[in-house]
DNA sequence: GACCAGGTAGCAA
DNA sequence: TTGCTACATGGT
């Protein structure tokens, strides 16, 4: 077993894993010592994931993050969680606007995550209508059923299916797993990536709203679904998923922002939050109005 | 038993 | 292009 640690005194802007990993952003995350969503989790929890056939899994004590893995996987750590990003510059840098600085305030080391690309693209298109709890079990049962198994440190871990495995299920078997009227997407997007028809991290080439073109061509993407892939797997930080909550605090907060279309709200409201961290500043706002703390 | 949840595909005008 | 509507499922 390889472990490591690192200084939260390094890390401007600090870090929070469960504001982190339980905001809604990454469903490749588990909490060990229960089910996730439900509060109260210990001070000192492990979360793990499998990321290229290596489990990681990390934890914070006192004033450091502790990491476990199959190999030496601070790098990968470091990637994972953003660590690297000047939290406190971000937060700085953003428009002096009331419900942003409650949501900043209100949520000090949340940080955006790195998911990697066909997990987080298949997360999303569970996501179409599901509150995250369920996303969160949906793809839990996907890598239950369909993703390689590896033994770490006396427990199993499963790690999200590639799209080969994906794309051996069948959309019966993926309504039997609960997916429902998603379950066509999952299977053909996973086809798709399987045939090399297309690939998610191709987008990182692009333009921003080309980029979210391009993801929409995979089957249950639309334009709210790519924008969820572009912030937390391609790097696209200026991207704002205009969800559910999002809508509803363009209409109390932001109204001008509202421009008719998708594409014209998601402009105006970009600028609004800021423009190159626009989506650090969604984020919070998400996680601020949905769970109203 | 409605109503809602990090929406999208398919179709009509 | 824009504007409907059907679509699964589980929790409140």
């Amino acid at each position: 077993m390889a472990t490591g640690t690192i200084a939260l005194a390094e890390l401007a802007g600090g870090l929070d894993l469960y504001r982190t990993l339980e905001s809604g952003q990454s469903y490749l995350w588990r909490r060990e010592d229960g089910e996730m969503y439900g509060g109260d989790p210990a001070p000192d929890a492990w979360y793990s994931t499998v990321v290229d056939g290596d489990v990681i899994r990390v934890r914070r004590r006192d004033d450091r993050l502790e990491w476990e893995s199959t190999t030496d996987a601070e790098a990968t750590v470091r990637r994972l969680l953003r660590l690297d990003d000047d939290l406190e510059a971000i937060v700085a840098a953003g428009p002096d606007d009331p419900l942003l600085r409650e949501a900043y305030e209100a949520h000090r080391g949340l940080r955006l995550v790195q998911d990697p690309p066909f997990g987080c693209l298949i997360s999303f298109i569970c996501s179409a209508q599901m509150r995250v709890s369920r996303i969160h079990s949906m793809v839990t049962a996907l890598a239950r059923e369909y993703g390689s198994q590896i033994a770490f440190d006396g427990g199993t871990y499963h790690a999200f299916p590639t799209p080969e495995q994906l794309a051996a299920a069948t959309e019966t078997d993926l309504r039997d797993l609960g997916l429902g009227y998603r379950a066509p997407y999952v299977v053909r997007t996973a086809e798709m990536v399987a045939d090399g028809e297309a690939r998610p991290a191709e987008a990182r080439a692009l333009e921003y709203e080309a980029a979210r073109e391009y993801l929409t061509q995979f089957v249950g993407v639309g334009e709210k679904v790519a924008d969820c892939v572009l912030l937390f797997s391609l790097g696209f930080d200026e991207a704002v998923p205009l969800d559910t909550w999002i809508r509803s605090a363009i209409e109390e907060y932001y109204p001008d922002c509202d421009r008719g279309s998708y594409a014209d709200t998601s402009r105006a409201i970009r600028d609004r939050l800021g423009g190159e961290y626009a989506g650090y500043a969604q984020t919070y706002i998400f996680h601020h109005l949905r769970t109203g703390e």
